[in-house]
RNA sequence: GUCCCCGUAGCUCAGCUGGAUAGAGCAGCGGUUUUCUAAACCGCUGGUCGCGUGUUCGAGUCACGCCGGGGACGCCA
């Protein structure tokens, strides 16, 4: 039989079928599949002892009558069990595990597999997002690295995914950065290294205007002139965004990120009228105190008649707009104009009021003027810190910029494959380098769960064992290193002949490979990348104990086949899931 | 004051819609290489899952209440 990709969805079909067949669908008997540990088989299914204790039955009983009454088919595939109160184990035989590895051969078949998840669908992700005429610092690294896993993974699951960098490029600071840009810019530090300049002449146009001081009513009045238009500060401005976007395309290229749009808050600021004319005519919006806003009295937090109310403010007192305006009008121009059926955002926990915000009224909104309403996630992460528990600084306590910290990882690197391997030409451990080092900084963020705080430390992130990006771009150099040294080309293994997998470490590690469906599918759909990088290392780590068990080049040729796909397998399986989290892999480090 | 996140081994962290004996790495102790990369592998040691009550056949996981850390709370984003 054809095993699909997801092994645990035809365990959960088959027994849906089976409970079908003995009239148990119907009194509501859910499978409840999931991954075993592997003591007990690859997959079990729970479902029987909630039923029977519901229907008064004993619940090995129910157990024991859905597995006689599974398919043929399924019943050849797996060795079934029944086990302590009524758990079903599902242990795929060896000649399963051999087909299920036959089909899925290459990144491109694994990507077939996995892509009928999130088809005809199209997700909109929102990450990085910096502020315009500023440096990106250490800040900015976590949403750019989850977000852009997040991208690969939506779109392997088979969705056509939109990168939107949601720039900071309007409000009120560009006032005094054009009030220090007039009087101070130094044309030559503006040739070399423009963004700096830019972050000199804001703190320049700051310090100069204090509150109260006539300087600031200038700077206040070059920010009036930009917004009415006037066409000397407009160019300024744009020159700011060209400049900004110049010097943050080659933080992207470093962490292999491509946007397709660039949509900052500029873009939405002839689209925020739309926004309040429906929100008041629907009678979601309301006068507070001169300011539009919307309160959510369903909610003890966004209630008018809460202790502190928190209103959601969709336009100042002053008739200026805010970011909750742009952000509503961005989730309308996502669904209309991109015809969203889901919308990620990509930002720190501290946001978390104003999403649940952003989202209640979005969805009261579309549903009073029958607009289609797209999944909206918004995504969160804790905070990065130093080793002592606080905000990570440099020494001096100055922010990380992250060009220097995506400096420090390649150097750190480089002299990490320097002791190594002193054999390799300089430019090789140059490139392993990069690969190493920023893999590690992006690893680091992806292995851990998001909401948490992570604790930044150079030596864990590179250490080589350990659930590290070292160590798992290692156990691809390993597997590359048995293909080379074999003479053969990994793109074509000579795996004709194979027997199934038979020793301990071989079914292990071929459990292991047939997992890389749930992996995927659990990362996906709760938008964590980490479970994918747990499965990696765990995947790494079967690898690893396989390779020391089991001599791959053998003369046996069933055995030497069997071996080679299994290596073969780990291949692709370890470099998609790494190309999946935006790390490139090496041939050799 | 209200709400959100976090609290699991000495340290850093996993633990998915509640499931079987709570798992890794580091640190500590002890092994493995005439054999495909030892940046590796194997074993041992290490836990009142912050505390309490409850729901359940079953709770690290759910509910409620405390304790501790971080955060948000009207015109910044």
């Amino acid at each position: 039989m054809d095993l699909p990709f997801h092994v645990a969805s035809h365990v959960d079909l088959a027994l849906r079928a089976a409970a079908n067949r003995l009239g148990l669908a119907e009194r509501g008997f859910q499978p409840e599949v999931r991954v075993a540990d592997p003591a007990h088989g690859d997959f079990q299914a729970n479902g029987a002892l909630a039923f029977a204790k519901r229907e008064k039955q004993n619940p090995r009983a129910v157990a024991q009558q859905i597995v006689d009454a599974l398919d043929a088919d399924t019943q050849a595939a797996f060795d079934i069990a029944l086990a302590g109160p009524g758990f079903i184990n599902f242990r795929l035989k060896p000649a399963a595990l051999l087909a299920w590895l036959g089909r899925y051969d290459s990144e491109e078949h694994l990507h077939t597999g996995a892509s009928s998840a999130h088809a005809q669908q199209t997700w909109v992700v929102d990450y990085s997002s910096p502020n315009t005429a500023k440096q990106m610092h250490v800040g900015h690294l976590r949403s750019a690295v989850i977000g852009e896993a997040i991208c690969r993974l939506l779109a392997f699951t088979g969705a056509r995914v939109i990168r939107d960098n949601h720039l900071g490029d309007w409000g009120t600071q560009f006032g005094k950065l054009i009030y220090g840009y007039k009087r101070w810019a130094d044309p030559a530090a503006l040739a070399t290294d423009a963004i700096e300049e830019l972050e000199r002449l804001y703190k320049l146009g700051n310090n100069a205007t204090p509150e109260g001081s006539p300087a600031l009513d200038e700077a206040r009045a070059e920010l009036v002139k930009l917004q009415n238009g006037d066409p000397e500060n407009v160019a300024l401005w744009q020159k700011f965004s060209e400049v900004s976007l110049a010097a943050f395309q080659q933080i992207y290229d470093r962490l292999g990120i491509t946007f397709d749009h660039n949509l900052g808050e500029s873009f939405y600021n002839d689209k925020v009228d739309r926004v309040y004319r429906e929100l008041t005519e629907t009678g979601l919006a309301e006068n507070s105190n001169g300011a539009l806003v919307v309160f959510h009295d369903e909610h003890p937090r966004f209630s008018r008649n809460a202790e502190r109310p928190n209103p959601f403010m969709v336009r100042k007192a002053d008739g200026a707009s805010g970011y909750a305006s742009t952000d509503l009008a961005t989730a309308l121009y996502r669904t209309e104009h991109f015809k969203a059926d889901g919308i990620v955002v990509v930002t720190d926990f501290r946001q978390g009021d104003h999403f649940e915000q952003l989202f209640l009224t979005v969805k009261k909104w579309f549903a009073a003027k029958n607009y289609r309403l797209p999944e909206l996630h918004h995504v969160t992460f804790g905070a990065v810190t130093g080793e002592d528990g606080k905000a990570l600084k440099t020494r001096s306590g100055d922010v990380i910029k992250l060009k220097a910290l995506l400096d420090e990882a390649e150097d750190r690197a480089f002299a990490l494959v320097t002791e190594k391997s002193p054999e390799f030409p300089e430019t090789e451990r140059r490139d392993i380098a990069r690969a190493v080092g920023i893999g590690a900084v992006q690893y680091a963020d992806l292995s851990q769960n998001r909401s948490s705080n992570y604790v930044f430390s150079w030596d864990k992130m590179l250490a080589l064992d350990g659930n590290t990006a070292p160590y798992l771009l290692y156990a691809v150099a390993r597997v590359r290193s048995i293909f080379r040294k074999a003479g053969l080309d990994p793109a074509q293994p000579p795996t004709a002949g194979a027997s199934a997998p038979e020793t301990p470490q071989e079914l292990a590690l071929a459990r292991k490979l047939v997992q890389f469906s749930d992996a995927v599918q659990l990362a996906t759909n709760q938008l964590r990348p980490h479970f994918l990088g747990l499965y990696l290392y765990e995947l790494a780590g079967a690898y690893s104990a396989f390779y020391a068990a089991d001599k791959v080049i053998v003369d046996d040729p069933a055995v030497r086949a069997r071996r080679l796909l299994l290596c073969h397998r780990t291949l692709i399986v370890l470099e998609t899931g790494l190309h999946l989290l935006g790390l490139r892999t090496l041939e050799r480090m």
